[in-house]
DNA sequence: ACAAAAAATACAATCGATTGTATTTTTGAA
DNA sequence: TTCAAAAATACAATCGATTGTATTTTTTGT
């Protein structure tokens, strides 16, 4: 039946009102009589008529839309971050597009052009590993875009970040390992060029100290941290010998280290305790089940959503970054007798 | 420096040319001569000019951008699914604006309203659970836009869809435990006014009458297959008595199996076998390892995205829904010795 | 060197909604 | 009844880009 798009002009022809009452009354201004406004609505609903969104921002200069980057939607932590986001987002009115890098730079890159010519009111970002330089980002904030980091935190030009304290989980981590007992210590660092994994090293490395464990550079072990890395991270570690202790980076990783260990018969945690980090859902599935570290990961998206919206609504109440706090969850392999 | 929103117009002016021509030189029209185009190009990179996709949109009445909602983003399957959709996307050049119903139909008639207003060009829906009516997909299709359903198939108004064969994969798996001694197979049933979980009981009953196995209706199970569920059907089946094998419409509800089979020490396969549907990464991390259904996810996105991009560029070429087949990933919880 | 054809560019309307200003209508007090 | 104030509505410009048509400039053939 109604075949068209309709827009403002046909119920103005319609009701022989002008256009500007029309748009008036749907918005509800109080220039527009009470009756007018219910003869508008009525045949406005009658027409099956829908704002054309693309008119309106164009005018307005607003989109109540907020551009999300995240590296991975398949990573639990990410798609609950992305409910968080929502959440709030909704509550306030803003819609959310959703864009993945897949850890890709040039992706990145795009989607940022995308974001920016669709004129995204704010955009919440956590950057792709190959991410350096953030240049790319400059064209949108100079043209009077906010931008939040989350997850992985990125000091830029009055721009502000909502991160975790992964300092303080690693060494949180760390310590528990150690007050199990264990006295060498095996750590799956992850690509150091990444600040959060650089931190997390630095934890571990910190709480050693503190119990005065000597440091042996051997134990540390780098990688991507997939499954396969742990495991081949594991069988090195296995060769460097008397290790008791394993603490990595994700829980993939993690996961990866536990199979290639109980494929070896070796006992876990009596032999080789291990901790992960994340909390991903096969964390507590897995047999074993891993002692990890928990991230409010809903909450920070929550407060992401919730920084970057306050401060597109006034640009002088930009708020300090955020460093969260987080749970240690002990399970299974972490608890020698 | 360039702290404004550049238009053609401000590049009109600082080289004294028409906007039209600034506007066909963006494009590389070849109404412009290369000179020209040159000067306009190299003075819209000076200024940081981004075209502003709002005007061009409205204008041109295309948006180059297809919107998919998703019950839920946290789901392994659809975050597959939606790599899939955005691969062939981005290669054909459209964005994709990605929104989840959390299964709420409230939300998902919300969202319907936001792709509209935004006059995306097409909308990928897998329908929320509580989705029984499709009225609010109407006035976007008789606006012109193109819909097509993924995951869970509907029959509507012209429009396709795609999604897996789940009779047959259901029939498969149980044909499985049929093959590999079970008797008294119990079914975990999902939603029924869910289509995909009517085919699924269906292909899990005329597997049984094939195999001339009396049909029992106490032994399905109906829920909505969360874990918790998984694991109140398991104790309802052990009422049951001489259960020898479980089949779930899902991994999540036969985790949930399997963690309580294990708990009351029954044998995993040899007492009980257990199968479930949609090859979740945590089905090969527990253990026993689950036997599974393994959708081809990320192919049904790309082919989704597909079918409904070329129903966007030329609307007579509606193809045919599409029905995909399914793998049974054969792991330790069915093996009986 | 000159008209006609071709190439390059300019003009102006348009997409649909919003909004400041102007005009008309209604209200109410004298 | 009359007129100023208030309320309701109409007019017209605008957001930034696109595009059909008109105009100017260049090229080409003779």
């Amino acid at each position: 039946m109604n075949s068209g798009k309709i827009t403002i002009h046909d119920i103005s022809k319609a009701l022989n009102i002008d256009s500007s009452t029309v748009s008036r009354a749907l918005n509800d201004s109080p220039r527009v009589s009470e009756k007018t406004k219910e003869r508008i609505l009525a045949k406005a609903s009658e027409l099956g008529y829908q704002r054309n969104s693309l008119a309106s921002n164009l005018r307005t200069n607003k989109t109540y839309t907020i551009g999300v980057v995240v590296p991975r939607l398949s990573r639990n932590f990410f798609s609950n971050v992305i409910s968080g986001i929502e959440e709030t987002a909704y509550e306030k009115g803003y819609s959310v597009i959703i864009c993945q890098s897949l850890e890709s730079l040039e992706r990145e890159k795009k989607i940022m052009a995308t974001l920016f010519s669709n004129r995204v009111d704010g955009i919440l970002i956590s950057t792709s590993m190959q991410t350096e330089s953030l240049d790319h980002l400059r064209p949108y904030l100079n043209h009077g875009g906010s931008i939040v980091f989350y997850d992985r935190p990125r000091y830029f030009e009055g721009c502000t970040s909502i991160s975790i304290n992964d300092y303080k989980a690693s060494f949180k981590a760390t310590e528990h390992l150690i007050q199990n007992g264990c006295k060498r210590i095996v750590h799956f660092a992850g690509p150091q060029l990444v600040d959060l994994y650089k931190n997390r090293k630095q934890g571990y490395l910190d709480a050693l100290q503190k119990y005065n464990i000597q440091f042996d550079a051997s134990l540390i072990i780098e990688s991507k941290l997939s499954e396969a890395d742990g495991i081949a991270s594991t069988k090195r570690a296995l060769e460097l010998g008397n290790i008791d202790g394993i603490y990595s980076s994700n829980d993939t990783a993690a996961i990866g280290a536990i199979k290639h260990l109980k494929m070896e018969g070796i006992n876990i945690p009596n032999d080789i305790a291990v901790v992960g980090f994340n909390n991903d859902p096969i964390s507590s599935v897995i047999e074993p089940s891993l002692t990890t570290i928990n991230q409010p990961d809903f909450d920070m998206g929550k407060m992401a959503s919730h920084m970057l919206i306050s401060q597109i609504e006034d640009k002088t109440k930009v708020k300090d970054s955020q460093v969260l706090d987080i749970d240690l969850i002990i399970r299974a392999s972490s608890l020698k007798f």
